[in-house]
Formats: structure tokens, sequence, C-alpha cells
DNA sequence: GCGAAATTGTGAAAAAATTCACAATTGGGC
DNA sequence: GCCCAATTGTGAATTTTTTCACAATTTCGC
């Protein structure tokens, strides 16, 4: 299959969580154009997106809203749960750590590590904070699928290379720099500081 | 002046925090190239897009650092500091409360508010939580530059129509909703569960 | 002062993403 | 069964973004 675009996925988790909710609300159908108003796109959008996957709508009528639920989450590769790690137990990782929205949607945090001795062993809603020292032993025993990076810029790279080596394919990184992988790695990075500055430009702009 | 994308306006940002870090270890000039290797980019990318403002460099030089650092805080609008709430006290609100990043970064997070009367009065770091119905009257009293909204998807529609109605023009939104606001009003997305999603597209389909 | 090396700034080209627009269906009413 | 209204799926057109490529500078060593 052609390689679909970052933009086009990110618009598929989207149209995921609504149709989610048209599904919980009893819809059976939905338009395109339904899809694009909840979404903040238009519907040409909406169309074009799916249609990189396949062709599920009926004309005159619209998508089947449970049918598109199952698809899209098999496309995104939601049927199942993923075993996800966050290392680094500051601020943010401990908020991330007890995010109720990720075992939500499948993404089951089962490890918190730092390296501080102050925080290792605190635990909170059935997770222990572990040392850090202790991530290889753990990664062999058990698959995680996912890596939350939330330590300082400085020990970043350290951490994932660790994590690559023990077999990590995929990170979500908070720390703000650059991280080298290799390409099966796959790497997303979040930076709310960065985001404030976009909406600084903006407040500025206008 | 010409509209400046978005992924430029991200870009620029990134390329100031790197420019920090070259200006506190004393560089005094740096490459497009250099720049972007840091950033993950390319250095016809980085010369176009400072290339819409302007030029700073020198052909055969490079970029003056302090120079680039100034006029990029100015770009951006980072040449002073910003007043922020938080509305919507759980896991995530908290912990973006209390992060240091923000401070850092000249973005002072001035209060914190919450529906639960078990969380409001709880403190932290100087902050107390307080009881959402107070934000009319704080935003009156005192200016507010942005609004962190991280309550329950259900919730933020109404909050977000009150701080627009107190006069905040920018927001940045963890709720996964598409909130309507008025042209004059940024908004800025951030959901970390689709984050997560797209690894999962990555991992399945590599 | 001169030539070589480095590096910017920028039009032009290429690539990618979005929007248009319309034929092809489909279901529903009568 | 037939017509109408709604709506998809998709090439083509458009717009946006990125990359190329190279003339124009600037510094540096000699």
């Amino acid at each position: 299959m052609r390689r679909i675009a970052e933009s086009t996925v990110r618009r598929l988790s989207l149209y995921l969580r609504f149709l989610e909710e048209f599904e919980a609300r009893g819809v059976a159908t939905v338009s395109s154009e339904a899809l694009a108003a909840r979404g903040g796109t238009t519907s040409a959008q909406v169309r074009k997106d799916l249609s990189f996957f396949g062709s599920f709508g009926k004309r005159g009528l619209g998508y089947p809203v449970p049918e598109l639920v199952a698809r899209l989450r098999d496309i995104l590769g939601l049927g199942r749960t993923y075993r996800v790690v966050v290392v680094g137990a500051g601020k943010i990782g401990s908020a991330l750590a007890q995010y109720d929205g990720f075992g939500q949607r499948g993404f089951q945090v089962v490890g918190v590590y730092d390296v501080d001795p102050k925080k290792i062993g605190a635990g909170w809603a059935g997770l222990l904070v572990r040392d850090v020292r202790e991530l290889e032993r753990d990664l062999a025993r058990e698959r995680v699928d996912i890596a939350i990076v939330s330590t300082p810029a400085e020990a970043a790279q350290q951490v994932v290379d660790r994590l690559v080596h023990s077999g990590v394919r995929a990170i979500l990184n908070f720390a703000p720099v650059q991280l080298e992988v290799p390409p099966e790695v796959a790497v997303k990075h979040v930076n709310m500081a960065l985001e404030l500055e976009t909406l600084s430009y903006a407040l500025r702009n206008r």
C-alpha cells in the first residue's frame, strides 16, 4: 500500500473518536459532511482520507458507523492493548502514568521508572516507580510496545538508546531534544512549551 | 506581511530552543546546516523559514547566534511573560499547572480552577485550586493571556465560551473535542491519546 | 590583495496536500 | 417502477510546502 501521510493518520484517529461518539448515541450512518463538521475539516478531505484504505460508504447514504469504527480501529492497529512504560517520573511523567485516558484507549501503563531515589518506591494507582537501572531486566522479561520518555533533555538520548537496544520500537518523547534512532523505530515528539509559543506568535500577529 | 504557515512557526520555536543551547555554550555563529542537523530538518528549510522574516545571516559565515536568538524571540512574541490559567485540575491539568518548563519559557501559571469541591482549596507550589465559578470575577480583575483547558470533553466548550467572553484570546486545549471560537481567538489542540494512536499505526505498518 | 572554501538568500522545480467538481450510486417517496 | 435528493469515490486542478541549485557574498590563509 502507498505510504500514508502522517496528517492523514492523525485525522483518521480523530474521525475514530467522533465515530465512537456517534456509535454511543446509536447513530447508524454518518455522512462525510457530518464527520467533517465534527472534526473541523471538509467533507472532501474525509472522503479522500478514507479512500486511501478502500471504499466504505454507500452513495446517497453515508458511512455505516459500526463498520467504519471497526475498520478504522483495524487500520490504526487498535484491535489490541499496548503495553507502555513511562521513563521519568517528574511532573509530566507521573501525570501521564496516571492519566486514565490512555487506558481507556487501550494503552496500558505497565511501568514507571526514574533515577531519583526519592521517587523510586513511590506508588500511585497500583503502579510503583522503579529504579531505571532495572529497565533492561524488566524489558527482557516482559514485552513493552511503547515507551513514553519524560526525562530531562540531557538524559533522553541515553534512555532512548537503552530502550531501543531492549527492543522498544515506538517512542513518545516529551523531552525537548531531537532523538537519534534507527529507522525501524517510530518517534513522536510532544513539546508543550512549543505549543504555547505558537499561541504567543498567534497573539502577536492578529 | 504574508501569512506564515503554522509549520514554519513551530520550526522557528524549535530553532530558538537550539540557538539558546548554542548561546549558552558560547557559540558565536551557527550555519543553517548545523541548525538543521540539531533540529532534524534540512539547511534549505532553515534558510527558507528565516527568510520569511528578513535576512539575518552572513554568507560564508552563518548566523550570529545572539542576534538570531533576539530576533526569533521578537518574532515569536516572547519578549514578555504571559499570564496563563489552567481550567480543570485533573491529572493532566495539575501536572501542567506545576510544570516548571512553562515558567522557564515565560509562561507563568497564575491560576488553576476546577468544579470539584474536593479539589478546590488544594494547593501546590504556591497555587491554590479555585472554584471555577470565580473564573469570570478573576479574569475581570487581572489580565490573562492564555488559558489551558484540561477539563473533560463535555465541559470544554462551555468553559471556552466563558473564557472567550472574558477576553481570553488564546487557548491550549487538551480536551478531545473540536472547539467553536470566534476568529480572533487562537486555539491549539493537544491530544496525547491521538499521539499514541499514530504510534500504534506506525508499529503496525513497518 | 587574491584565490579558495564556506555559506547565505532565493527563484524555480518538485513534491505533497487539499479542494474541486462531477459521474455513479443508492434509498425513499409516490 | 420511476424520479428525486443525497452522497460517495475519485481524477483533475489548485494550493501549499519542501527541496534544489546556484549566483552572490564573506572570511581566511597566505
